[in-house]
DNA sequence: CTTATTATACTCAAATTTGAGTTCATTTCA
DNA sequence: TGAAATGAACTCAAATTTGAGTATAATAAG
């Protein structure tokens, strides 16, 4: 998965231990995008050496009795050519518009009105924070960034923009009542109808 | 996870079993959202099952010397209630803008020109289907879904609208080669910057 | 009418993620 | 100045996901 890719791609700039590949990951904002954790970064260091695609290049004594040394990493030649075919499979797989309240308006209806508009309001809020991180980014930082890493940031600003409005349609419906709305058809008439039209479905895969 | 609310949410309706409620998450295309796997499925009702949040409705024989009967599921009152609390809990998540290229424009400028157009073509052109699926879907089926559920796949529509337009342009700055260019200034200097700016961050979580 | 494919209905080991905890150092704040 | 909070640098078991496989029936294709 892709967070290989990004140890393999920072150690391409210069050799780091594993907390400052967390570090550098957060500075750059690339954690607005997924949920970084520690466990999944230690175990794809630890697979990385494995498959030899890293190695140690220098084992740093830390203060401290029985505190465990920190190793830094380099990338091997093989890890390198590794990062070029991961950066291909990653450019290559299938995308999802993924969205926790995508799912939930399945059964929005099940639920209470005021408790739903109250976690869209916090969803919105989150989401023009996000907005804002990213502006601020760009102002301070983007000049200096590589071409890529600018249109992710602006990636997340424009796919930020399209979940606000999305997110306040909902409101806006949550609040009249609308969105809570049932089917107007039962589930057999649904299906009757079904039968006699074609229903468009995702390919498996 | 929202393996366990799709499962509940559709045993509200009626009674299923299992291979039932995989072809109902495809009818109604909510797997455009995430990845449908047997496994994922098949171990989540095993736990809501343990949990007592559904029990056997009832277990139909299947044709066919030693093939497993298939039982029907049906959802508790405790079921109902854990529903609720679900609801909630998938509203109240964090959501991150995700998209596969997202991560891959970190490093892009160590990839191969040619390589990288033709699989930002091939996003693109998943991309369009997918809003075109989204597209029937709401000629077709629109009416009859309840309000939450249309929300939905308007959603799908309108964040693949904004995927394609993004797409588009990183195809275009691909082509005039003006993504792979890397940084203007060197780490050094950036992280000198840096030091006597502001850097924004997320806060953990 | 025979073969090939697709649909049904799962199972399972291995890979990976999750969440929580650990230890010591440094900074903050009363 | 002493206590509390935060940061650094991990470790680990348990939960979950992944990918691949199984078996049979029904349907389609040649």
């Amino acid at each position: 998965m892709s967070m290989k890719m990004l140890i393999l791609g920072l150690l391409m700039e210069r050799d780091r231990h594993p907390y400052e590949i967390r570090q550098t990951i957060k500075q750059r904002n690339w954690n607005e995008s997924f949920k970084l954790r520690d466990g999944s970064l230690y175990y794809a260091v630890d697979q990385l050496r494995d498959q030899e695609l890293i190695e140690a290049a220098e084992i740093v004594a830390v203060p401290g009795e029985n505190r465990p040394d920190k190793t830094i990493y380099r990338i091997t030649e093989k890890g390198k050519s590794a990062l070029d075919k991961l950066l291909y499979e990653q450019l290559n797989q299938v995308s999802y518009p993924q969205h926790p309240v995508f799912l939930a308006l399945a059964f929005i209806r099940y639920g209470d009105q005021e408790r739903i508009e109250q976690l869209l309001l916090k969803q919105l809020k989150a989401c023009e924070e996000r907005i804002k991180r990213m502006e601020v980014v760009l102002e301070i930082k983007g000049v200096f960034l590589p071409a890529g890493s600018q249109m992710m940031i602006k990636g997340f600003k424009r796919f930020g923009e399209t979940e606000k409005e999305f997110l306040l349609e909902l409101l806006e419906q949550a609040r009249d009542g609308s969105l809570l709305k049932g089917p107007t058809w039962t589930l057999e008439q649904i299906e009757e109808y079904q039968k006699t039209h074609f229903t468009p479905q995702m390919s498996e895969e």
